[in-house]
DNA sequence: TAAAACCACTTTATATTTGCAAGCAGAAAA
DNA sequence: TTTTCTGCTTGCAAATATAAAGTGGTTTTA
């Protein structure tokens, strides 16, 4: 499966029902090591949150560093690259917004109202509250 | 899989490497017949493509129609829940635009172009366009 | 200080999905 | 009337996903 579709490209490296979610946790929720991904409600299996992980950092989506005071913990980081598939993420979420009906909880709105209310400009203002917290932070 | 994040509902329906190529080729290339979409370039194989159709038809996001002149042909278009895919999948556009370097060709700006230039407004004005095609034309 | 628990994985076994090739029934074209 | 076109279906091998257990260190607990 190979073309110069912009698409395709992206589907090509994210384009699975996990990725996105470890991007997720990553971006919504303050994860930031193994075990806490593993955790989610959606309930990925260890080998492929190891193997999407290890595809993340190969394609610098996420970068690794160590935590000072626990050895043997691993911090998992947003890089800018990853940071900038937030407007697609926000995109699937107003998608579901309108079309999931009552399925969805009532959290949503916690991230969702914010663009909602202020469109583009709140896109912007969330993308630089994660380049503080993973990048300079 | 099961959670209720907005995010998740979207990747359980078109999570894959291919749904959102076919709902593209509706949306951008005009095709309209299942052997058009066999043909794409990333080729798509002929089981998954009528799996993937059958799962867009159930789920409402494309409708079958007869063709009057072949009777033998089944015409595929987008309903306004496939409409309503159009921003995240050029969300996605405009992320591989920025990594994809030089990877992509350069049709591609026949698409994004309008929504580099005009934004918000330029989604609308191709939402509106595919209205027209499929929905009321 | 020894045992238990935690951490980020790896491994193994099984189930499901995908990819490839061929086949098929009905309609249309040669 | 044979061939081609159309939208599929079927069978099989390969790849991928899920589930569960295991590993080698590191902390925490007793």
């Amino acid at each position: 499966m190979r073309s110069n579709c912009p698409l395709n490209f992206g589907l090509e490296i994210f384009g699975d029902k996990w990725t996105l979610l470890i991007i997720r946790d990553l971006m919504f929720f303050g994860k930031r090591h193994y075990n806490e991904f593993l955790a989610s409600a959606e309930g990925i299996s260890t080998n492929i949150l190891a193997d999407r992980l290890a595809l993340l950092e190969q394609e610098n989506f996420i970068k690794k560093s160590k935590d000072g005071a626990h050895k043997q913990k691993i911090i998992y980081s947003l890089t800018e690259k990853g940071i900038d598939l937030l407007p697609i993420i926000l995109e699937i979420g107003l998608w579901s917004d309108k079309y999931a009906g009552s399925f969805l909880n009532e959290k949503k709105e916690i991230i969702l109202g914010e663009v909602k209310k202020d469109g583009v400009k709140g896109v912007l203002a969330m993308k630089e509250r994660l380049y503080q917290t993973h990048i300079k932070g």
